[in-house]
RNA sequence: GGAGGGGUUCCCGAGUGGCCAAAGGGAUCAGACUGUAAAUCUGACGCGCGAGCUUCGGUGGUUCGAAUCCACCCCCCUCCA
């Protein structure tokens, strides 16, 4: 049964490295196990770089074993090395726990909780068992069954320690030590005995696998999943309004959808297997589909709703389905006053405009309303009439002209106005007051 | 503590007295082409509608003029002690 998620997992291509191959299977096959899975507090979101550990655990969870969730309390107040430039700015502990709470909460909605299974998830904090060590204890206890010979061999630090330019303070040196414990302390208390990460995460894991062994004697196993990239070459999870986060205030789901709608051809297919549950056959038979087909595939749109109704919802999805479907399918300007105000309760971007204190110009507006990030970028738009108020294209000379971009007489059911900027920017537009 | 190297616009990285808002690449945005793809081509890319304003770790100074020279300070790296 545990085989059979294994082969998929496989499959899916999610499985990077494995630490204790040669019975990891077989201990898998054994029964209800305990892993877990480490989510350090660096803002009060996670982003979808945590979406293929989050969904792996419940992977795990389908296959009948039990997910812990850690929040990094500890963890995140030293920050994690792992591959990274430069040394991290330090958070103030109250501002760490908050944002534990937040993403506490987070994490559970892609777990089962449910008490009556034996595979009930549960959510850990580090804090918990690490902020009582005094340090003598740990340097003696934990410290002492690190060499730092073979910690500055792992490849996670080795750029800190050997590139120009950089460093790495003591303080996040330690934190492999500190992640370690973290294993140890789950396999005594939970008899938990797979850690999965990211590939990133090699280091850190393996470091507990050793420090569960010469603490307790214990064998756990390690799972890591591969670096998600994409076919261009670009950074995945970015776009030019930053990074898309888990929280539908940070990114609406609408934003959210639309981000998996753009996926490359080269990348979607794979993306598929990563961050959706549908059986490998079927995405098979969806590519060859889309190969067969002339023009558009249809895997970024069955992508884009399995994603976003896993973690916005069937009432999300729905409301990102709306708007999408009402600017780039149907005629924006035939909607009806209540299709209009549904776009803007579903979280299409929008804004009061008071027509009667209107800014001196588009580029400021817009800038504003955060549409741009500068008005240059407007400027640019105008000059190619890329610029359009309810349809009607503006140029330059309109830029300073908002009492014509916006007369009542433009006015969509004499009080809307729909921006758009570009192929694919809209904001809408409210008489105020209304 | 000593010696040496370094801190440039989102990132990498040129620039060593005026021609520098600062080469080049990447990322990003807009246009053409398309499928709200990719690739390609074009334009933009500190802020400002504009006149103009503010940048090259910080503070002062030299100079008609400084990212570039000088002084002091801060931070990082390497080696030595």
């Amino acid at each position: 049964m545990s085989s059979a998620l294994l082969a998929d997992l496989r499959a899916r291509g999610l499985v990077f490295q494995i630490a204790g191959e040669e019975t990891f299977a077989e201990w898998l096959d054994g029964g209800c196990r305990t892993l877990y899975c480490g989510f350090d507090p660096t803002a009060d979101s996670l982003h979808i770089g945590s979406l293929v550990p989050l969904l792996m655990l419940r992977r795990f969870q389908l296959a009948g074993h039990r997910p812990l969730a850690l929040v990094g309390g500890a963890t995140g107040l030293i920050g994690d090395p792992s591959f990274k430039a430069a040394e991290r700015q330090l958070n103030t502990p109250d501002v760490v726990a908050g944002w534990v709470d937040k993403i506490r909460t987070q994490v559970s909605q892609f777990i089962d909780f449910d008490k009556s299974s034996s595979s009930a998830a549960q959510v850990v904090n580090n804090l918990d068992w690490t902020q009582g060590i005094d340090v003598l204890t740990f340097l003696r206890d934990i410290g002492k069954h690190f060499s730092v010979n073979s910690m500055i061999q792992k490849e996670s630090v080795k750029q800190r320690i050997e590139r120009e330019g950089s460093g790495i303070s003591f303080t996040e040196f330690t934190y492999m030590i500190l992640q370690s414990l973290d294993f140890a302390e789950l396999y005594r208390q939970y008899d938990c005995g797979l850690q999965i990460g990211g590939s990133d995460q090699w280091g850190n894991i393996t470091g507990g696998i050793d420090l569960t062994r010469r603490l307790h004697g214990g064998q756990v196993y390690g799972l890591t999943m591969p670096l998600i990239t994409k076919a261009d070459g670009t950074k995945f999870g970015k776009t030019e309004s930053g990074t898309i986060w888990l929280d539908p205030t940070r990114t609406s789901p609408y934003s959210f959808y639309q981000f998996w709608l753009n996926t490359a051809d080269a990348d979607v297919y794979k993306f598929l297997r990563y961050f959706t549950f549908m059986p490998v056959d079927d995405i098979d038979a969806l590519e060859r589909a889309d190969a067969a087909r002339e023009g558009r595939p249809e895997a970024q749109a069955v992508l884009a709703k399995e994603v976003t109704r896993l973690v916005h919802g069937a009432a999300g999805l729905e409301a990102a389905q709306r708007i999408t479907e009402a600017l780039f399918s149907g005629d924006p300007l035939g909607l009806s006053v209540d299709d209009l105000e549904q776009l803007r309760l579903d979280g299409l971007s929008a804004s009061p405009l008071d027509t009667e204190a209107l800014p001196p110009t588009l580029t400021q507006l817009l800038t504003d309303v955060g549409v741009v990030s500068s008005g240059k970028q407007v400027k640019d738009a105008l000059s190619r009439n890329a610029v359009y108020i309810n349809g009607i294209g503006m140029g330059a000379e309109q830029n300073a002209q908002l009492d014509q971009c916006f007369s009542p007489e433009s006015a969509l059911h004499h009080r809307f106005w729909l921006l758009r900027l570009g192929k694919k920017k809209y904001h809408l537009f409210y008489r105020n007051g209304q």
